[in-house]
DNA sequence: GATGAATGAGCTTTCATTCAT
DNA sequence: AATGAATGAAAGCTCATTCAT
């Protein structure tokens, strides 16, 4: 099951969908991109955004009025475009196929979501980064990402409960193991540059097992 | 079960070990290191540094001559002094204590790592923030870190796997599982100021069902 | 008594002057005038004008090749122009009703040139403000206003003080004194935007008293 | 009769007052003012005030956080200190010297004020400049001076309405008058370089009969 | 040791001006 | 003629670092 779509897919397609986005704009958001993911926002400078992108400096100005407008012009679709994409095709999916043990979920969620996550890994990167030390883009962000993720999400996990394939915790909470086993991927293939493939079956049964719910007495 | 050892008291020891105790310097290092956790490293100015201090901007360069040392100064601690101490003192703990069941493994980790996180939260962050952009600051800290959990980790681990009570995974990926929920934890409660307290039977509940052996055939 | 001719209808007659009157460079300058008379010259941006003038930023260098052309094209009515054909008009005038007291030529001046100052506000204030900042303009501006002046009031200064209607002073100084109590009035309305009108006779018999002659012994 | 205090000499006070006005910072001020006054602000960088005050260009910022602010610490001790106490000491001495013709009160606010303007040409010129453009520091001015003016001057023109030395004008346009007239001279002056001394006799005898009481029929 | 004024390299940002379309 | 994206020199401003006191 491939990644419906990366973050880079987004930018092209928000660029192309607007139509008025010139290429040296695009240029622009993929350096600058690229740049806060190596070297995280507050190290890169304008300057090194123009080299890398081949304009003028003025150039970086003239959509984004400051620094902060153009990471947030980064970061915009992520939220904005693709995380309700992908939550909503996900959830669309799930549904679609009527997934009645969690086994079923679990690999949906870890087959799909890791590859995606390892396609944008730059993207999140910066955004996790920028998450942990802007307490306005985290609100922002928070306020959008997790009421998604109930309406989208917690449905299907209480369907699941009711089967008895899942146990009777928080919804929060086993979103909460979901996601952290799956950053933790994240984070450690964004340190080590390890292969992610062959970590998937192994997690998939973690979870699987983890989210067992407890032999009824 | 206590924290054996917090950063605040760690800074202490530093100093203490290194002869004299500049009181101001001490006040330097704790005032950089609540602002590097609050805005980050790069965001941080070494005059708030003073201010908050409550010293002059030419005393902060008095021990540290750089600003990227006063980093350093703020994060070795960690590195140098605790983590190591905490790892031995968990695997002697462990090994003293004949921990046969990842039950009780388990246990003692997430309740007794758990408050550990909880109690550095700040260094924690300012050190995840700055793994994630810092290439040398990475590589620096993995190749200590690394070895130290290796020797101290995984001879615990093998043991538990040769009776069974835990199944036959790299260990390094059962070590990822662990570690990764513990980090899930601290960066969800760091992102919603959410009570620790809470979670941790179910998180050890998570993690004993997850990381039991598949049963043999 | 009208105004014979506001910078406005200035504007026009030079257009037409020039041959083709193309409409947005109308615009533009009236956007030019309007701007640099809130903000002065230096804090206008071309930009500022493109957008008041409902014009591209191009446009606006169409015909004039700088923003200091532009700032000349703005100025230039009045001391091309308009001052010429006022002082000219205004001394034909006089002439023509050969005013023999200061009484009639002091209402004239007062009536008709005050008015003329409230009509073209916008230009006085950019050309004061700029005379006090640009020495070059300045000294364009003197060499062509003071023989202008010299030409056509001294004259009907000379004739008065002939007939014992004005005092024997230095013309410059008579003029000074008039010219100054107008320009007095109109900084005053200029800053705290008080109608004009009112003021007309007071100013009239002030400087009808002011420049009486001294009573012959 | 010499000006009680030139806006220099008011610096060096204020300065010498506070006591914690480094030299350096002292060399800004001056250097800033020279330059405004000879080019205008918005034409002034800076770079220049940095080379002028003989100072690095981050020296400038120091005390000033901004440009503007840096215009404002030039023209405060303008309103602030200087006009109040010329003001007051003004009021002071005619009040004191109880004078009970206009000859002698316009003698002496020629004579004084004059020479005051003439001193301060340099302050002047800045903030004439700055008012006619900036509308916040047009206000912040009008709202301490007009008061001042009118608490201390008002009641002497009441006085001498009363003994028929002065007609029965609102005392707005007799000090309107009296002020535009010494304004034209500084203004002429600044324009043209010209010296100051000679017009006094007749500017005085120009007010004395301006202003002098309609004759009661 | 401590201070804080001073430094200046380098950053973000502005904006008059150009030019391909 | 008109457009507006692109330019890049130069402006305002920041801040880690130094050093005389």
């Amino acid at each position: 099951m491939a990644t419906e779509m990366s973050i880079q897919a987004a930018f092209q397609e928000v660029m192309a969908a607007s139509g008025e986005i010139p290429p040296k704009q695009q240029q622009v958001l993929t350096a600058s991109l690229a740049l806060f993911a190596e070297q995280g926002f507050a190290n890169t400078t304008t300057k090194q955004i123009a080299e890398r992108a081949g304009v003028a400096e003025g150039t970086v100005y003239r959509r984004y009025k400051t620094k902060d407008e153009l990471l947030a012009a980064v970061l915009a679709p992520f939220t904005t475009e693709v995380l309700p994409k992908l939550v909503k095709e996900f959830a669309a999916k799930v549904v679609r196929q009527k997934y009645t043990t969690r086994h079923a979920l679990i690999t949906a969620v870890i087959t799909d979501r890791l590859a995606f996550l390892q396609d944008n890994s730059q993207v999140m990167r910066v955004l996790v980064t920028e998450l942990l030390v802007r307490t306005d883009l985290r609100e922002q962000f928070l306020a959008r990402a997790v009421p998604m993720v109930q309406a989208n999400l917690y449905p299907i996990l209480d369907q699941l409960k009711a089967v008895q394939e899942l146990p009777d915790w928080p919804n929060d909470r086993i979103a909460q193991f979901m996601i952290g086993t799956m950053v933790s991927q994240f984070i450690r293939s964004s340190f080590t540059a390890e292969p992610v493939a062959t970590v998937g079956p192994l997690m998939i049964q973690f979870l699987e097992q983890g989210l067992a719910p407890e032999p009824t007495a």
